[in-house]
This record gives C-alpha cells, structure tokens and sequence, in this order.
DNA sequence: TACCGCTTGTGAACGCATGCACAAAGTCGG
DNA sequence: CCGACTTTGTGCATGCGTTCACAAGCGGTA
C-alpha cells in the first residue's frame, strides 16, 4: 500500500504488523545506508527526478547495486521489475521505516566549540531534528541565544527535557563531564544520545548511544597511510621475512 | 613526540617484515577499536597505572574481554600470562601499528561553524594530528588567524600543502563544494580525507575517504526510537497514549 | 495477444567478525 | 623447587553481512 509523504497527521504514524516484523530484521548496517539513499533520493526529487533504477540509484550512493537492492528489500518490494523505482514512493517509505514522520527534538549540552557549530547548523531542522533546547553550566552563557535558541542551565535539564519533548541529546561537553551529562539525560527520560567526547559512556539498556570519534577517525586514517607507505617501502627495497625478532636496525 | 618528517629516526619506526604483514590482515573494525584502546590506555598512564589485565582494560573500552585479546592478537603478543599487559609497551605497540609514530599534518577546508571549531579544537594536536593549514574562499577570512593558523585561500591550496607536508584533509564546506575541494585536495598529493559534507566523494583508489555524517547518526538513532516505541505500542496492545516506562508517547 | 528485453527481488554461497572455551604459559606462595 | 592459581592467546563454531546469479515479473512492441 502505497501512502503519500508529508502527510501532517497529529498521531505519530503506526507501523503496521508486517512492517514492525521487518523493521526488527533490519541489520543495523542497512539502516545506515538506508539514511543515505534517503538523501540521495530527496536530492533527485529536489531536481524533478521522478525514477531511479538501482544501478543509477547505487552508483549515487557510492554502493554495490546488489546491496542496494537487499537494502530496500528489508523494507519491502516498492520497485517495479523492467523499470525500477519511483522516486516518491521510496522516500516516503524510507522515512516512515527510519521513523521520521515524527519530528525528533534535540537537545545540545556543552555549548563551546562544537556545541555552537551544532546549534546554528540549519541542516537540521529541514531533516526533522529541530534543535528546541540547549544546555550550558558556564553562567556567562545562560540565557544567551545561539541559533535563536536561548541557552539554559544544565540543572533546568529535566524540566526542559521534558516540556519540549526531547527525544535526542547531543552531548558537547569536555570529556569528564560527558557520563554525569548522560546520566541526567537518561533521567530526563532522553533514550538516544549522540556523544561527541572521546568517553565511553554507561547507560542503562534501554538508552542507545552513537558516538561521533573525531579522534579515532583521524587515526585510521593515519593506520591507512602507515599501511600504504609501507607497502611502497617494501616494494622498492625488496625486503623479505628474515631477520625476525630483532630491533629494528637504521643506517 | 617524532619529527615532522617521515625518515627513520628513533621515534619513527618502520615496521618489520612480520608485523607489516599482520598490519595487512588487521579487520578494519579491529583497528578502530585498537585507537580506542589507545585513548584508555593513555588515561591509564597518566593517571599511573602500569599494569591492566584483558577484563579491566575490556570494561573501561566497553567491549568483550575476549574480542580485546583478539584484538591486540592482531598487533602481537606483548602480555604475560598470569599477570596481563604493560600500559606503556601496549601504547607503544599499538601507536606503531597506527602509524602514530609519525605526526599527521591535517588541513581544514572550509571555515565555517564547523571549521571554526576544528580549528580551535586543542585535542588534535596532542594526539599527533596537529592543524597547520586551513583554507576558505571567503574573502571576508582569508589571512585571519583561527585556533593560530592563517586562513589562506583555496587557490593555494596545492603549494601550501605540499610546504606544509599535509597528510590528512578535512573537508567542511557546503556540499556543493565538497567533490571538487576533494578534488584540489587530492591533486595536492591528499592520500586521506575526512569529509563532513553530507555527499559521497568520488576518489582514486588511492586515496582513503572517511565520513562523518550527523544526519546519518541522528536517523539512526530515529530508527530505534521508532522501534522501540513500536514495540511498546504492540505490548500495550491498543495504544493509550502511554508508552512502557510512563513514558508519553506524544499525542 | 504473444514475445522480448530489462530490472527487481531473493535464495544460496561466501567471507568476515564475534564469542566461547581451553591449553599454554607465566607468577607467586610455600 | 613445586604446585596452584591466574590470565593470555587462539582454534573453532556461530552468526551476520555481502556478493553472486538467476528466476520472476513488468512494460513495450509488433
Ligand atoms: N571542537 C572540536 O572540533 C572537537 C573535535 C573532536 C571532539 N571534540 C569533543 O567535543 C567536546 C566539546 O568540544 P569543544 O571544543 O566544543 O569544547 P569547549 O571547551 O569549547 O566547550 C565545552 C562546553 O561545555 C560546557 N560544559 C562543561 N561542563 C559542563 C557540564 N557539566 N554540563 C554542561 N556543559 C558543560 C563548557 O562550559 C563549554 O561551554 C569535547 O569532549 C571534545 O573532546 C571537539
Ligand atoms: N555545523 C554543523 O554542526 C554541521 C553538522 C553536520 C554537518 N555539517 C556539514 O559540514 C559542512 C560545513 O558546515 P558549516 O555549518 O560549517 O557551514 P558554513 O556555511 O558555516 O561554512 C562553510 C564554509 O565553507 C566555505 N566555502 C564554501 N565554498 C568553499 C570552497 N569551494 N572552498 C573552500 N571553502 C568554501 C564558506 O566560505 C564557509 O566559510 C556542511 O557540509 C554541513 O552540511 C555541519
């Protein structure tokens, strides 16, 4: 059953049956992908694209086009074999799978560097995850707006929370105050949590928790060049396995 | 630690003919969970710790004990039976492996509220990643220091990457921009870029692209709030308005 | 209507990652 | 010096995710 997307129903829109058996299957790593296609789609529909066959759709989203068809297949058969799929009728699937026929709040805590960058991203709000409250313990910043959100005090964050229906916290804090941030998310009811800090954060098994390691990422990048320099080493000096176990020897 | 420049020096190790061919066969899950370990063990032994065992180190990374030893495994055996692993011959070891023996210089592209707060970031740095070079079109910017360094344009961008020994990229610029930063990133001899544009880059084989992708992260997270409440409502068998735990499901 | 060419959807094979369970290898107390 | 205890390192089984390959299904065409 085909529905239309942007429909401003007041209800959050319920899965049917079928659908909440599948959206259970769904592994995990489809699901990332799943919020790719999503934007590429949207990008193609913004530019009056009407259909898409895997192939042009995969190569877009820079996957395997059999990948890319499983993908899809876990939330259901919408394409039409010989022709493909209609743009429309993808997107709003693949929203009402990744549930974003609600609107999802979000609130940020630690508003310095990165909590600024966040608050005033427009990206956003467009998306479906309006930014509706900040937090802060530096009193120089309470009250102040940023992004046109004024800036409350972390100890206001359970009321907050709670009155403007947070349903995602952003956590921008200095690494040793992320896990007591948390921890007053979780029992201001907050069960998703985006954390920025280089910590590993305890939560109780109904809370998911992404982390965003800059950090991390920068060293496997770093892992990668070390890998591909010594490969090009390897390859110009011939070197084979002997010598095993010794310090390394340098001219 | 280490010189800017890559010759075998004391610090910059090379790696033996052994561990290159582990380093090869290490899962690329594995060495993010490896740059992980790194940062707990480093806090270990600022705070003087010596000696961990597989079960301690595990509980503060958040993983298996198990999936920890597999995982150092991967780079050697440097514990001891009975006793568990040196904090500083582990940091060692794995800094080798990730290539952290050598600094990276990273370049940020686009100054915008996300660069700015790159820029200004000091955790980099301290890790062996620090920024020394950031660009921009903006006319508005150019030659303004940010976090110490000089924005400079993007048009310069080859010559001061190549003075600059630039090994990483950092692209956050709008993404319309991104391909073709990516491109005059890559003709400036960039062999690893980390992109914040919500677009898939395109890039020659040897050249490694990480993403960081908020949106993506955020409708992840969407997914399982959907879920979950789906559940609840399937539980609750004729929704009330009530989710478990209390919690208001929005009317 | 019957055929043809194209694209989807998916069963099955494969490969990678995870977790278990235990022998090997070390320490420490007596 | 020995034996008990502790913890590592890893072979193996299991499960998950990716890729392949092709039958099924649809639109267009004569
Ligand atoms: N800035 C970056 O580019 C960057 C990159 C990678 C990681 N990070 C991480 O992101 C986090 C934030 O970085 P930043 O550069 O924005 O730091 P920052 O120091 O600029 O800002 C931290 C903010 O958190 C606030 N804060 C401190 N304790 C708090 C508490 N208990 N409750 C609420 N607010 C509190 C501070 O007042 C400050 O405004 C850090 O953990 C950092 O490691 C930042
Ligand atoms: N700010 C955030 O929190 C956030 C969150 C998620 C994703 N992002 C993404 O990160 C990127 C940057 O976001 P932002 O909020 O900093 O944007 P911004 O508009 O504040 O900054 C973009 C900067 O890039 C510069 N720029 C534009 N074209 C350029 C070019 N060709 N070469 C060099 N510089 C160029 C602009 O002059 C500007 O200074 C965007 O792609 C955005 O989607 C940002």
């Amino acid at each position: 059953m085909a529905s239309q997307r942007g429909e401003g129903e007041t209800t959050a829109t319920p899965l049917e049956p079928a659908d909440r058996e599948r959206a259970r299957a769904i592994p995990e790593a489809a699901v990332a992908r799943l919020a790719v296609y999503l934007r590429v789609l949207s990008g193609m529909a913004d530019q009056g694209v009407t259909a898409v066959s895997s192939e042009e759709l995969s190569q877009a989203a820079g996957v395997n086009a059999a990948k890319l068809r499983k993908d899809l297949s876990y939330i259901g058969s919408y394409g039409t074999r010989g022709v493909g799929y209609d743009v429309e009728v993808l997107v709003s699937h693949i929203e009402r799978i990744l549930g974003l026929t609600r609107n999802h709040s979000v609130a940020v805590v630690g508003i310095g560097n990165l909590g600024h960058a966040l608050a005033n991203y427009g990206g956003f709000p467009g998306r479906g995850f309006p930014v509706t409250a900040l937090f802060d313990v530096d009193a120089d910043l309470i009250g102040v707006p940023v992004g046109g959100i004024p800036v409350n005090h972390i100890d206001e964050i359970t009321a907050v929370c709670l009155e403007r229906e947070v349903s995602i916290g952003v956590i921008a804090t200095p690494p040793p105050a992320a896990q007591s941030v948390c921890d007053r998310l979780v029992s201001a009811g907050v069960q998703c949590i985006l954390n920025f800090a280089p910590v590993v954060l305890q939560v109780p098994d109904n809370v998911e928790v992404r982390k965003v390691d800059l950090a991390v990422e920068m060293q496997i990048l770093s892992f990668h060049v070390a890998r591909r320099a010594d490969e090009a080493a390897s390859v110009s000096n011939g070197n084979n396995g002997l010598g095993v176990d010794g310090m390394v020897i340098r001219p």
